[in-house]
DNA sequence: AACCGCTCT
DNA sequence: TTGGGAGAGCGGTTA
């Protein structure tokens, strides 16, 4: 018989939208009326791609029904683990009914059935007339089980992979088994932690594949029990009914009753006026291009080329510098050109330029006039851009020559985009392999840097006076990277930055800043992967060095390209949100100083790290002893599923001991606190934790990062991942090194001066937190006790504990400081309590007692919040927003957490705020004064100096005054600096 | 990869 | 009764 000629699309809508919804997850698609619609988003691109790609015939969108199903009745446990359906997806589902139902799509759903059990029905019913070829779309494993000759799996795409049908063949292989009936005996061994089914304990993928393959199904395994050993015989005859019973569970019911109406599935014309106006609701524009919604005229048209011309020839209207005087000039350049004569030099030209902001001007010149600004293409149903479908021209600069051109060319240009492709992940250990520059959409050059040092230096070298001239703006991607790299080959990088990475991070704080997502968000395109040219991570990975040059000219050329596109999207959206001053002033010129500190790196004392892990190895084996000597037995004491077993249910110390999230014990550090009194183990296991802690993180770990290039350690830090503009640190973290307990201060000794000409100079901020507080909010109290220096804690526990401020006694200031902490953070009297050791109600009254001492501090908290619910953000001094998208949710847990932040969010933003500036000002200053010292670490309100002996007194005055005048507040700012040996002294 | 636990501000 | 101050990164175990 002949094939099919029907093809029926069956789609599980709620597996769907679930997948669609954590694939957005980092990067939710939230409208301007602050409605999320990942999922539908997701959902939608899903399904359009299907109908576009595989063109079905036939096509249903099944749901569950929100009832319970049979399945409950059999086992009343079914799904009951399940966390109950995220807001999104419950708000996302009515959206997604009504779009589908809008393409005249049936919707099939029935009572006491899942999606599932419909799907697998029709799908049967359809191919019995021998007249369909059927697709299940899900990415549910479980739909195995009804594949065959005519039915098959359609596994959609989802960021970067592609889709991908299964059919019997396919299906076996990815369970290992022989035959497509024993999909649900390996559901039923394996169970399904999603849905609460069991299966059979201690069975996993691996053991389920070897006992079909030898048994064939769960019954004869069962019935074969006798041949099988130790514990898994054990689990198997003991736990029989319950891997029958979840064999059924996950055995998907083909007798529905549902009709099959081969009619009802046809896919027939969309309802245009009321999809467009979903769309327009959901503020997907680009979808109603997809869906065929906007008429053609309204289309535009891809603007024709431009014919070669002027821009072509502003190009070598000036002698190029350099280049020998061969005839044979790059790009197409003819000598003898009519315009060139008129043309002016590049230089002039940019005066002429210079209050433009943008590389794209319709009149700067072109370095090859090929294509123009306009997009090309038109977006109506296509997929998602990609290198190969988006017109484009990256060009090899690969001789003396075309690379002299391309600098001169560069060096007419307000701003350029560039990217330094590497040998290695972090810029001190990476080489050079190439540079590519863009400076308009669509075009992009590549410049290998051979591998030979000299030879390397000389290529850079002509490029140097491009990067560093300060009248030309540099856009890039992370580009502390590239400038660290690029400080390497001597080229300090000069003027305007725009790093899109930063400048994202700036937009929406709490996505990912990631190119190629940004590309897929924003620009709708598909960059290459890194992968695809130099494979996955791990053996047989090449270097940026081994790949053909061909290769990376369109990959870094791509970059180049989207990352120029990038920066155009995202300039208008930083003005848009008042962003772009705190982007120019303070993130920008922040980059250039953190690039600094990291190359300068610190030292350490690394014969002292030795000696010290002697010291704890020793430690740490005598205390181990002892535990298991406590226990009874020797276990894995760093297991905490072990130590729970041992301290609850061997030497049973409390009978009521508290489970985690997951079920098990917790043996956390304020468990084994309060276990102390009871049991001397928890002493002991609280010191085997400090000490196993202190060696494997920090005194073994350390001196393994030291760079062979330097001797220092060189962190990294990340100027793109705290929500609230904070920095951290990666490669170490230098920002956790221990200072609490006398163990961890010898590590803090080990942070030494570079030699013995310099010493440690650290400054920090006093109660920057509180003091920001104190100002935002104007309360008196709290304002006169820091202009009057008089101690904080102290003040706040006269006033709540109405005492005199020499009565107050040193528990009482304890307890002050938890509170003015607590506040800082959205406390609660729960939260209170718990970290007070009081009772819940005491903690209230303190809170009450508190409010009524400093009302105005009660009031600025209540106006945070108020503030965020009408924004949907809150922002910092210097307007660096977070957007809170759970301040009005219906979710208490939700909820209060947006409302903390609310409170948190502008205090400890606005302290970063202030730190930046004043790193930014610190490090000019240095500059200026040609100091020989250096700033080497900042810790949120500390920062760290390698300061020269001569230097110490005026380095001391004007960190303080800078650091003091930052951002000028209500409150004055005070400053701590000290000066010492090590890092420990200094502090 | 997720979880636990612990380090810092 | 649950869940209940903020922000990070890293090492170990378990699955």
């Amino acid at each position: 018989m002949a094939k099919p000629q029907n093809k029926l699309f069956l789609l599980d809508a709620l597996a769907l939208i679930y997948r669609a919804h954590f694939a957005f997850n980092k990067n939710p698609r939230i409208t301007s009326r602050g409605l999320n619609t990942s999922a539908i988003f997701g959902f939608m691109n899903a399904m359009l791609e299907v109908l576009q790609k595989e063109k079905p015939t036939h096509i249903g969108v099944a749901f569950d029904h929100s009832k319970k199903t049979f399945r409950h009745e059999q086992f009343p446990m079914y799904k009951a683990t399940r966390q109950s359906q995220p807001e999104d997806i419950s708000v996302a589902t009515p959206y997604i009914k009504q779009i589908v139902e809008a393409m005249n799509i049936p919707i099939l759903i029935m009572e006491g059935f899942e999606a599932d059990d419909i799907i697998g029905t029709i799908a049967k019913r359809a191919c019995a007339t021998g007249e369909f070829e059927v697709y299940m779309m899900t990415p549910d494993k479980d739909y195995g089980q009804l594949v065959d000759e005519c039915i098959h799996i359609y596994k959609p795409a989802f960021m970067g992979k592609a889709a991908e049908k299964q059919g019997v063949k396919e299906v076996c292989e990815r369970w290992g088994i022989e035959r497509i009936e024993q999909v649900t005996d390996m559901l039923g061994l394996i169970g399904d932690a999603v849905d609460n089914i069991p299966g059979i304990p201690g069975i996993g993928e691996k053991t389920a594949q070897k006992l079909i393959t030898e048994f064939g199904s769960v019954e004869n395994l069962i019935a074969n029990a006798d041949q099988l050993k130790g514990k898994l015989k054990e689990n198997v005859v003991q736990y029989a009914d319950q891997g029958l019973l979840s064999k059924q569970l996950a055995t998907i019911h083909l007798d529905v009753p549902v009709p099959f109406d081969a009619e009802a599935l046809r896919l027939t014309e969309y309802d245009k006026p009321r999809l467009t106006a979903l769309m327009d609701e959901l503020e997907f524009r680009q979808m109603k291009g997809r869906l065929g919604l906007d008429s053609p005229a309204d289309q535009p048209l891809p603007p024709a080329f431009k014919a070669a011309g002027n821009g072509q020839m502003d190009l070598f209207a000036a002698p190029a510098p350099a280049p020998s005087g061969t005839a044979d000039l790059p790009f197409g350049f003819e000598p003898g050109d009519a315009a060139v004569a008129d043309t002016p030099t590049p230089k002039t030209r940019k005066k002429a330029a210079a209050t433009e902001a943008t590389p794209t001007d319709a009149d700067a010149p072109a370095f090859l006039d090929v294509y123009p600004d306009a997009e090309i293409e038109t977006g109506a149903s296509k997929p998602r851009k990609t290198i190969q479908s988006v017109r484009h021209d990256y060009r090899l600069v690969d001789t003396p020559e075309l690379r002299a051109s391309l600098a001169y060319f560069l060096s007419s240009q307000t701003a350029i985009c560039f990217d330094s492709e590497t040998t290695a992940i972090d810029p001190v250990e990476a080489d050079l392999v190439g540079l590519a520059f863009a400076y308009r959409t669509g075009e992009a050059f590549y410049v290998p840097v051979p591998a030979d040092r000299a030879e390397a230096q000389a290529v850079v070298d002509v490029f140097k006076p491009v990067l560093q001239d300060p009248a030309i703006t540099k856009i890039g991607q992370n580009l502390k990277y590239d400038l660290l790299m690029l400080k390497k080959y001597g080229v300090e990088v000069q003027g305007k930055l725009f790093d899109t990475m930063i400048a994202h991070y700036l937009i929406e704080p709490e996505q990912r800043h990631n190119m190629d997502i940004m590309a897929m968000t924003y620009l709708d395109y598909h960059p290459v992967e890194i992968e695809a040219l130099i494979g996955k991570k791990g053996k047989g990975q090449l270097t940026m060095r081994e790949v053909d040059v061909e290769k990376i000219v369109e990959y870094a050329g791509e970059d180049a390209d989207i990352t120029l596109q990038l920066k155009q999207t995202f300039e208008p959206l930083l003005e848009k949100d008042n962003l772009f001053k705190l982007f120019d002033q303070v993130e920008m010129p922040l980059v250039q100083v953190l690039a600094d500190l990291e190359l300068e790196g610190i030292r350490i004392d690394t014969n002292a790290l030795a000696e010290l892990s002697a010291t704890l190895d020793t430690d740490v084996k005598q205390v181990q002893q002892e535990i298991y000597e406590l226990a009874g037995e020797s276990f894995n004491i760093g297991s905490p599923k072990q130590l729970g077993e041992v301290l609850f249910d061997k030497l049973k110390l409390d009978k009521n001991a508290k489970k985690t999230r997951t079920g098990q014990y917790a043996t956390g550090e304020e468990i084994l606190s309060k276990l102390e009194a009871e049991h001397e183990i928890a002493r002991k296991i609280l010191d085997y934790r400090e000490l196993i802690k202190l060696k494997n993180t920090y005194v073994d770990a350390l001196p393994l990062l030291i760079s062979p290039r330097t001797g220092r350690i060189h962190t990294s830090f990340n100027q793109a991942v705290a929500a609230t503009g904070r920095l951290s640190s990666t490669n170490p973290n230098l920002q956790n090194i221990p200072i609490r307990t006398p163990r961890g201060q010898e590590i803090r000794k080990a942070f030494v001066p570079r030699s013995e000409e310099f010493l440690i100079m650290s400054a920090d901020y006093s109660q920057i937190e509180l003091r920001i507080m104190a100002a935002f909010s104007g309360d008196e109290t709290m304002t006169n006790a820091f202009n009057n220096n008089i101690d904080i804690h102290t003040q706040t526990a006269s006033k709540v504990f109405h005492v005199g401020l020499g009565e107050v006694t040193s528990e009482m200031r304890r307890k002050a400081k938890t509170i003015n902490f607590g506040i800082i953070y959205g406390i609660s009297s729960f939260g209170l309590a718990q970290r007070l050791k009081i009772p819940r109600k005491e903690a209230a009254q303190i809170i009450e007692e508190y409010f009524a001492e400093f009302p105005a501090v009660k009031a600025y908290m209540e106006q945070s919040v108020e503030k965020a619910r009408g924004f949907g953000y809150a922002e910092t001094i210097l307007g660096r927003r977070r957007y809170l998208r759970d301040i009005n949710s219906r979710n208490v847990t939700d909820r209060m957490f947006a409302e903390r932040n609310a409170i948190n969010a502008p205090i400890q933003g606005s302290a970063a705020d202030m730190l930046k500036i004043a790193m930014i000002q610190i490090h000019d200053m240095m500059r200026r004064e040609r100091m020989q010292s250096k700033m080497i670490l900042t810790v949120h309100d500390e920062l760290v100096f390698d300061a020269h002996r001569d230097e110490l007194d005026i380095l001391r005055e004007r960190v303080d005054h800078i650091m003091k005048n930052a951002i000028p507040m209500a409150v004055k700012m005070d400053t701590g600096i000290g000066v010492g040996e090590n890092w420990l002294v200094a502090h």
